[in-house]
This record gives structure tokens, sequence and C-alpha cells, in this order.
RNA sequence: AGGGCUAUCGCCAAGGGGUAAGGCACAGCACUUUGACUGCUGUAUUCGCUGGUUCGAAUCCAGCUAGCCCUG
């Protein structure tokens, strides 16, 4: 019976994931890496440790906590915080897969003498006919999480099972339910896991201190001020919400200028850009793009979107060019773009710049 | 000091005697396993103030107040 390591943060998903595994003829083993605690002593959303053991006992299979949390503060908080001081828009998940989650549960499988590790993302992990392993979108594509996974490495994704690619949410619930697992109607997380009242700005100044910026100016393209802001913190590109200015028309953030503490204001307009440089790229489905190479792919510039028609290419100091056919709306500095081949394969991705 | 103009929601702004458009901002909800976006809903018993005319006034009249402009 080969052993495979499941990830669990406490939800319905890695449940099931847990559980199928189990039906396949696994011998799983439950662990749940404990990311988080803040000041006050609240765990992370990552890692509800009840629950999940709760779980792993229905389940009938062993269980662990790990704790990494300092790994968890140099991989995902600090940069997070570091970002936003620096008027970038994160996202930390990413960085937690690739650097936390993936390489504390590798190093733990090794420990335990287990074959796999195994998530309930809801993606499918394929070795392809280059001999290269990759993600490909989940059948359903509302539930597809492959966006978040584009920087893992390929020893990583060589020892990876995700079972849930081929299922939507609810009959993940439905398996659930079935199999009595305890969570089933517990709901979705959605915010960012170690900010629990979803107040990230709150929780960058009350942990970054005096490094916060406080107010500066909102301005136009032409430079001219239009109001005050609150710090740049608390804005990202492409943002119309809690700006205060009644302009006559909607107002969205156009750019976010740290060294200047300023923040540029446009209309909606003036968001769109056919062209953006990526830096930090990660490749899953190809080892590199071949000198002097362009390849056609979609790609996504956020979580929520709909992946657009592009070409990327190389660029100057290792960055990636990517030009798309049409024009796409607030690429953010900070946020990743993910680039997908017509199977649905993710070929890689970067950070904007 | 005279003359002119203006005064309607936090900002902008329709309406010129028949019972307060719209945009922006804001709020709530929905959507959402990052930040955002988006969608839907809501938001002036009241039109600078005080009187008057009228069945009826934000709309007409008078006075007052405030702001802007022009002329000494």
């Amino acid at each position: 019976m080969e052993k495979v390591l499941v990830g669990m943060s406490g939800g319905v998903d890695s449940a099931v994931a847990a559980y199928l595994l189990k039906e396949e003829g696994y011998e799983v083993i439950g662990v749940t890496l404990r990311t988080w605690e803040s000041s006050t002593g609240e765990e992370s959303r990552c890692c509800e440790i009840d629950d999940a053991r709760k779980i792993a006992d229905s389940l009938g299979i062993s269980y662990h906590v790990h704790n990494c949390t300092s790994e968890f503060r140099e991989y995902v908080t600090d940069p997070f915080i570091n970002d936003y001081i620096n008027g970038l828009t994160p996202n930390p998940c990413i960085g937690c897969n690739r650097y936390v989650k993936w390489d504390k549960m590798l190093y733990l499988s090794k420990v335990m003498d287990a074959k796999y590790v195994a998530t309930g993302h809801y993606a499918f992990v394929h070795r392809l006919e280059n001999g290269r392993y990759s993600v490909k979108k989940a059948l359903h594509p509302g539930k597809d999480q492959t966006y978040m996974l584009y920087r893992l490495s390929q020893e990583q994704l060589s020892s990876t099972l995700m079972p849930l690619g081929k299922y939507s949410k609810d009959e993940v619930r439905k398996i659930a339910s079935e199999a009595g697992i305890p969570v089933a109607e517990k709901p979705d997380s959605q915010e960012i896991c170690f900010v629990p009242d979803d107040d990230y700005a709150c929780f960058i100044e009350e942990n970054a201190g005096t490094r916060v910026r406080g107010e500066g100016l909102f301005v136009d393209e032409d430079g001219k001020p239009l109001g005050k802001h609150k710090g740049i913190i608390h804005y990202t590109v492409g943002q119309r919400k809690g700006l205060g200015l009644p302009l006559g028309y909607p107002a969205y953030v156009k750019e976010i200028r740290a060294g200047e503490n300023e923040v540029v204001i446009g209309k909606e307009d003036s968001l769109y850009k056919d062209e953006i440089f990526l830096r930090d790229v990660n490749y899953l489905s190809i080892e590199d793009i071949p000198e002097g190479d362009k390849i056609r792919c979609a790609v996504k510039i956020r979580y929520h979107h709909p992946g657009k028609t592009a070409v990327i290419e190389n660029a100057d100091e290792g960055r990636v060019r990517i030009v798309f056919d049409e024009p796409v709306k607030a690429a953010a500095p900070g946020q990743s773009a993910v680039f997908y081949d017509e199977d649905g394969y993710v070929i890689g991705g970067g950070i904007i710049c």
C-alpha cells in the first residue's frame, strides 16, 4: 500500500481529497501545517486544527500537526507586508504553496516514507509527453485553482496528487456528507487565511509598525492633486470603492507611486494595457521559452480572470513580455500572470512588474 | 458704496406653478478560496432664510443672508 500525505486545512475540500485517496487504497496520513498565530493567540484559518483532527478521526487515518510558523512568516506574511509597503498587490497563496505547504509536505513525506503528497485543490497534475509536470485546469471552471499553483517546482509536482480536479463543489459536498465527514456543510473560506477579519490593511499596520507610510496625495494623470489618501497600503491598481473622490465619473486607482507616497487616479479607460512585463517567471509545461520564440497562449492576470489570448516572449533582465490581442483591464503590479495552453495546462507564470 | 449673477443630497447638477431627474461619492446585499472588479438595492417629506400671492410654490413677488463678478 502506497503512502500519501494529505494536507488538511480543516475544510471540506481537503477532507474529501483524503477520503477519496483512502477509497482508492492509499495509506493516508493527514497533516495540518500550523502556519500562523497572531499576537492575540488567534489561529489562522489555514490551520483549523480541531476540525482537521475530527475529520482524520472520522476517516480513521493517522494525523499529525506540523509547526511551520517561522517559514510562513519568512515566505508569506513578511513578503506580503513588504509588497504592500512598496505599493504592490501580492498573492500570498502562491508563495505559500511553493515555499511553505509543498516544501514542508514534501519534507514530511520523506521523513514518513510516503510516496506522494496530496491536497484538496481543484486541479489536475499530469506528466506530459515531454517528461515535465504541469497542472491542468479543473473540469469545473468556476473552481479551478491552477492559478495559485503555477509556482510549484517540477520536483514538487512529480510527487503530488490532486484528486479533486474532476469534481464540482456540490459534488464534493455530496461526497462529504455521504461519507459522514463532519465539515460537509462548512462554508468556504474566502479571505486571506492569516487575516480572518478580512481587514488586511489593519493586519499590516499591526505587524509592520512604523514602516507603514501614512496619508499622501491622490493625483490625476497630470500630477494635479485631487485629495488625500489614507496610505498606499490601502489601495490596489483597479480599485474604485473607498476612494471618496466625487469627480463626477467613476475614479479608479491607476498607479501607486510608493516613492512619492502618491496614488494616481484615472478614468476606467486609462486602466487598459496591451503590454505587460513579468519578473520571477516559473515554468511548468515547458523548460523555458526558446530563445527568440514567441508563444501564443491564454493569460490570466488575476485569480478571477477568464484568461485572454496573448503572445509571450523573453525580454531583457530575465523578464517576460506579454502582448495581449485586446488590452486587459487593471493589471496590478505584484499580482501574478499565468499562461495556459489550449488544453488548459499551465505553461508558467510570473509576477507583474 | 452702487450694479449684475448665483443659492436644489457630502460633490456636481436637472427642474421656470402641479406635488424633487441623473452622475459621482457613500451604505447594504450578492458574487468571490488573494487584493480588486462587477451586479443589485438604498440614499433630500425637501429645494439659503423669512414672509406673501395661489386650491397648489424649489419654481412667481418682497425683504434678508451668503458667495461670485463688474464699477468707484
